[in-house]
DNA sequence: ACCTGAACACCGTTCAAGT
DNA sequence: ACCTGAACACCGTTCAAGT
């Protein structure tokens, strides 16, 4: 990549951050461009898509999830580790407004840049869940997507403002419903 | 009401069913308008805000709910009416899609046209969660308004195109997290 | 290679002008 | 009273023209 699109790409990151945490995973685009100083076709030069900027703004995190998997894994016990792994998972997905509705979307649409991201969360979060299983401390007719759904919906819930006071709270009662007491 | 012009809003309600149920909550006000022949000056005369429109669309959905409630009350055990009314809910809630946000952004939006309809809803529910919370048949740290908002989470999972075939074993598994077993 | 911005096809919302 | 559609300020997306 040339100095001078490294430059702007990299500009267009830091403004989307600020953008989106502002408006949402639905910003306007042009938005962005403008208060870049950048040409809106520069934006779509670098980022195709909306699901592009948005994963490359969100790629950090899912690593981190991804790898914050795996040290509770060998950290904690089977049934603490899911339980704080899913804390985590919604707290991150709460970051951006409505950006759990494009993961959603993405986990079943290979085409999506979100996609792989998706899927391997939804892998460390998998073998979280079956390691409690055979602890016997999760319930077993859950799978992996029923998790990334749960999740998913108590993420969409911290988004709504009428209902984010009570998002600990209802996080408590959906865990009960995965894990055994 | 001029006889025109109620002939104008009876047809525009039922142009805004189709597309609504086509296009979700945030259809096209002017593909309704367009659709329905009549300028786009009078959609926003009979109906001056998006959410007026729905309203108008839900009202007698909001009312079957309600009254089905007070059916269950009183012809069904506590656990089984309030279980088989959740279920009903979230069946509702799924008609239109995104219909949900508008409704949990309303609950706490008393100039919304859509206000007085959920908080119906909600007063509803909490009768028979209450019931089945003193016959020992809920939970007890559930109040309406968790009801409502996990009625409201399973509903909005129905609407995600990737999840929507688990709606169905992930509303059994939160039912658990509500009910007593 | 990369950038720009005009062009196109859409929105929601308002309001002067018509009947 | 009621209806119409132009007008305004926004979008997302594409692409010819420039450097």
């Amino acid at each position: 990549m040339r100095a001078d699109a490294r430059k702007n790409y990299d500009h267009l990151l830091d403004v989307a951050r600020v953008v989106v945490a502002e408006q949402g995973a639905d910003a306007s685009l042009r938005d962005v461009a403008r208060r870049a100083g950048v040409g809106l076709g520069t934006l779509y030069r670098h980022f195709p898509t909306r699901e592009a900027l948005l994963e490359a703004l969100l790629r950090t995190s899912f690593d981190e999830l991804t790898s914050q998997a795996s040290a509770l894994e060998a950290a904690s016990p089977p049934r603490e580790a899911l339980r704080s792994w899913l804390r985590d998972c919604v707290a991150f997905t709460t970051a951006y407004r409505g950006v759990t509705e494009l993961m959603v979307a993405a986990i079943e649409d290979p085409g999506s840049a979100l996609h792989s991201s998706c899927v391997a969360l939804r892998a460390a979060g998998t073998r979280l869940l079956v390691r409690a299983q055979a602890d016997g401390t999760a319930r077993t007719e859950l799978d992996g997507t029923d998790l990334f759904a749960l999740v998913a919906a108590l993420a969409w819930l911290s988004d709504q403002p009428a209902l984010a006071p009570r998002a600990d709270h209802l996080f408590d009662v959906v865990a009960r419903a995965v894990l055994t007491s």
